[in-house]
DNA sequence: AGCCGCCATGAAAACGTTTACGTTGCACCC
DNA sequence: GGGTGCAACGTAAACGTTTTCATGGCGGCT
């Protein structure tokens, strides 16, 4: 039986009233009740129930944050960008992480009404515009992040994709490989179509006269493998691959390797990302950055501004820009000498945070 | 406004008490009452308020992790695992990562009061026995992973960190490498102190002839870099290095390889931990692997045990086992030819899963 | 036919807070 | 000296549920 604010109250000799009023400092009550009253409370351990306060209040202080069943860095940098920010702000942070399907985040949704002041929603397959209208509770201040939903209450953010893969094939054209052939990914995933559309108007406005390549994956090992095989058969093989991610960078990596081809030597490579293991393959992989943490704290920064002002439908599209980060496996370092040993030089190289907000 | 049990009950026809009891399940309702009940919940969009229900209930659905804050895989494998199973119980998942130093433990502690039911605590430094004594609530059930605490009122995890130490320096001894050398991790750190006190352990037991050498690291990359330069300098060089984590490892790697050696045909070498990076550094890294996830899955079956029979002080100490992954770094591939290319062929070794239960 | 007991239902209490409102005491001013 | 205003404090309502208890109706048994 844990101590109320009745104990507290009974213990300092005033109503229960002003042991609120002077644990909360809402003012009306003397100096000297008030650090009585905070003396008791601290002798008897008091904390106030949560659910008590929240009922009356309408605040929880708490913000859930709905992902789909990912692992890896992505997750935990996200997280962590968030409650970094969230705790400073003096909120909780209720995950609901590894739900995969629209009807289970359907469920996780509905759980989460009542329990949460704000919400911010990493979108998956499934979890799309028509989901959100039938889910999303009306009044709750929420983030949808990389998602492409336009109007709706919400606001948006997202990685500038676009403008990543734009910057990774101005690089790559730039040290000479006009001739780039794209791996893409699972075409129910945002992110991978989006950079798939960057490197269409990237090649079309930057190389051209280039063939274009593109050939299908789906953000795993196995399939980055698969189309590396996949390329070295084509005819005349492709000056750079240009992965729309990391772990298919390093499938690719590898078949090149088993084929006995030198990376960046006969074929150039990057991937997107920056995953921690990009730098600690052989070559280095060249990549372009997502600050992942960042997008954590910009989500959460944007919710709290919902919900300072409700009733306000500020939807709006913010974007988050990324650096490419040029290590050696797209060649750029092959002048100068030894290729190995120089896996700290990298160079990076920032897009315009693009935060482009258009409220309607 | 959201809608309440009032506007069901008055749109059902029927008081509250029967709208709560057809909701829940909890009987006393006939079967007409309980599906018009039940179709006016749905046309309304009914959730019930989850703040006023566990005033009452005196139940959250959720459960509390707290962490210091780090990044990376442990972290997000361990929500994960957490997550998966706690959402399989139907229980929320409130996390409180990213305070580091006791006092913003204790807040965080504080703040998690009546919001959970139960909570499952990663120790840090600062978090020890003295510290839970002073802000752990009476009767709130809780694991303690990866603690030196042993009484108190907590069930406490633990990775099986010597039996996994023990049985990378037995494969390390049965290749051969009698003479190893250990990088141990920072001091305040529990699974850190486990791991070389297994190390010192096994030496004793399996190489009692071999000389003790044990270097100090802080489990980061660049620690294990000097660890590694300092070992080459070493008068007779070891004939392996067992460091207490991965990243010192690759940090190891790298001094080796500045230096010119081939692991492992010059020196062997092994980590703990398998993080990602470990199969795609070349060569791949031998290591001991921690399921983590399965460590968030035990521990949150440990709590819902706790919480579910209240009052009992059931205090016990779990292990969770870990197998050791053969790569290429340890030299068990040496023979067969080629080095390279075989690194998705990895043999796995389990150390029995010792989960030694001891109520007390 | 009358009574007993069960079952569905409703009224109301309870959970621990915050807060609107009322009450008191006191200083101040006329 | 009495009215006025203000500051401190207490009382009670309110938040949205669950649950206990009372009540009525009805079927079955004697």
């Amino acid at each position: 039986m844990a101590t109320t604010i009745k104990d507290v109250a009974r213990e300092a000799k005033v109503s229960v009233a002003s042991v609120s009023r002077a644990l909360n400092g809402s003012g009306g009550v003397t100096a000297a009740t008030e650090r009585r009253v905070r003396e008791v409370a601290a002798r008897l351990r008091y904390v106030p129930h949560g659910a008590a306060r929240s009922l009356i209040t309408r605040r929880t202080h708490t913000i859930g944050a709905l992902l789909p069943d990912l692992h890896g860095e992505f997750f935990s940098e996200l997280i962590r960008g968030i409650d970094l920010e969230a705790r400073a702000r003096g909120l909780h942070l209720l995950v609901s992480s590894s739900h995969n399907g629209a009807d289970d985040a359907a469920v996780a949704l509905r759980a989460m009404q009542g329990r949460v002041d704000g919400i911010v929603i990493l979108s998956s397959p499934g979890v799309d515009a028509d989901f959100l209208r039938a889910n999303l509770p009306e009044g709750l201040p929420s983030v949808l992040l990389n998602s492409d939903v336009q109007g709706g209450s919400a606001a948006v953010l997202n990685i500038d994709n676009v403008a990543g893969t734009c910057a990774m094939v101005r690089h790559l054209v730039g040290l000479g490989h006009a001739d780039i052939a794209f791996v893409s990914g699972p075409k129910d995933n945002f992110d991978a179509r989006q950079r798939e559309a960057g490197f269409r108007a990237a090649m079309a406005k930057l190389a051209p006269k280039a063939p274009l390549r593109i050939v299908a994956g789906n953000f795993s090992e196995s399939s980055g493998y698969l189309a590396g095989r996949e390329l070295l058969a084509a005819k005349p093989r492709p000056q750079a691959v240009f992965a729309a991610n990391d772990m298919m960078a390093v499938g690719c990596l590898q078949a090149f390797k088993e084929a006995g081809l030198a990376v960046p030597g006969d074929i150039a490579l990057a991937g997107f990302d920056d995953i921690p293991i990009a730098r600690y393959v052989t070559p280095p992989l060249s990549t372009v950055r997502v600050r992942i943490a960042e997008l954590g704290k910009n989500a959460m920064d944007l919710l709290a501004d919902l919900m300072d002002r409700p009733g306000v439908s500020a939807a709006s599209v913010h974007t988050l820009g990324c650096d490419i980060v040029v290590r050696e496996s797209c060649g750029a370092h092959r002048n100068g000498g030894a290729t190995a040993r120089t896996s700290k030089t990298t160079k990076t190289t920032k897009t315009r945070p693009t935060t482009h907000s258009s409220p309607r």
